[in-house]
DNA sequence: AGCAATAGTATCGACTCAAAACATATTTGA
DNA sequence: TCAAATATGTTTTGAGTCGATACTATTGCT
């Protein structure tokens, strides 16, 4: 059985992988550029920065600094210094990145194939894939990311929403976020 | 929602890789190249061919063929010219490349994530997967890949069974094993 | 002030990858 | 029958990925 999913999921990401390279072709755009320009388009302000991003993308940082110089020096995202900490970069998609992954991302056929089901085994099958990667992050000791909103630092009052790490307000585009700090 | 899940299986997939490098680190096995040794683990005769490991990675031949050299230069497959189509190369895995497969692959933490789920959640989720995979594949218009025995090629009659493409008789063993011909 | 920790960059060598050219073997078809 | 088309697989080349290591700059801690 492991064995069976090991190999479904291996073989969904084999097609993601290829089907993500054509579309990247107009662009000279590889797979793993694409999926942090992704990434950063769906992320919030606190999770916009090259660590972050090393996190997410399970590689070193020193790799995927050269793949967000790639993505600057196409004009997908900007670099901006955080005026706090002037060690960190804010990494921010362009409106020419947007209309990229407008246009192919998620894939057109995945999208196609993941219509294919009733609306039911659709958020059955989220709802599975989400406890399966929960416990892989759990097993792995990795950073969870989640969309700010499930979170537990997220803080509902009088007033509005906040976030109980930075004690920040929180407007209802923000909650919908995905944040490198988040915890179930 | 076609986002949620599109991000959900790209981010196992990232786990999964991360994992499957450090496994391979023992050999100085690239992630790719133990995902061809693990598909030549689990294809039948009908598909143990350098260009059915290029249909099921997604890859060019080329590609392909440079990864399986090395593979080959580990001694943990054999190649092996076919008898009746000389341009035919079937690439069988070795005892060395078994007893590495068995040690690393599925890697440890999936397993483990797996054994989290219920045992019906298993079965679910493995029966969604598969759905959406099939349905992603008849999108791109790939080979499918599938189990021989729940192929419609494959006859049991009374003398045994029998691959309807072939002609040839299969055992037990042969029939659990993946086929690039399959068709449901 | 001084030292450790953190965010990010630069460089190196091994490897992946597609594309194209190539070598063989088989099939087709006039 | 035999040349052209097709199929399987390899090699080469150049762009890019990747981890490891060393590096800079900034902040936190004592």
């Amino acid at each position: 059985m492991n064995d069976e999913l090991f190999n479904l999921i291996e073989r969904l990401a084999n097609l993601l992988r290829q089907e993500t390279r054509l579309e990247g072709q107009s662009l000279g755009l590889q797979p793993i550029q694409q999926e942090a320009l992704y990434y950063l388009s769906t992320c919030n302000r606190y999770s916009d920065t090259t660590l972050a991003v090393t996190e997410f993308l399970g590689l070193t940082k020193g790799t995927v600094s050269q793949s967000l110089k790639i993505l600057e020096s196409k004009s997908l995202i900007t670099k901006l210094k955080d005026n706090k900490d002037r060690r960190i970069t804010h990494l921010k998609v362009t409106e020419a990145g947007q209309e990229f992954l407008a246009k192919t991302c998620p894939p057109q056929k995945f999208t196609d194939a993941i219509t294919g089901l009733a609306g039911d085994e659709q958020s059955e099958t989220r709802a599975l894939l989400q406890k399966v990667l929960n416990n892989y992050q759990q097993a792995t000791g990795r950073t969870a990311f989640g969309v700010c909103k499930y979170c537990k630092f997220n803080l509902k009052t009088s007033d509005g929403i906040r976030c109980g790490l930075t004690n920040e307000t929180l407007s209802n585009q923000d909650i919908i976020l995905i944040c490198r700090e988040f915890s179930a």
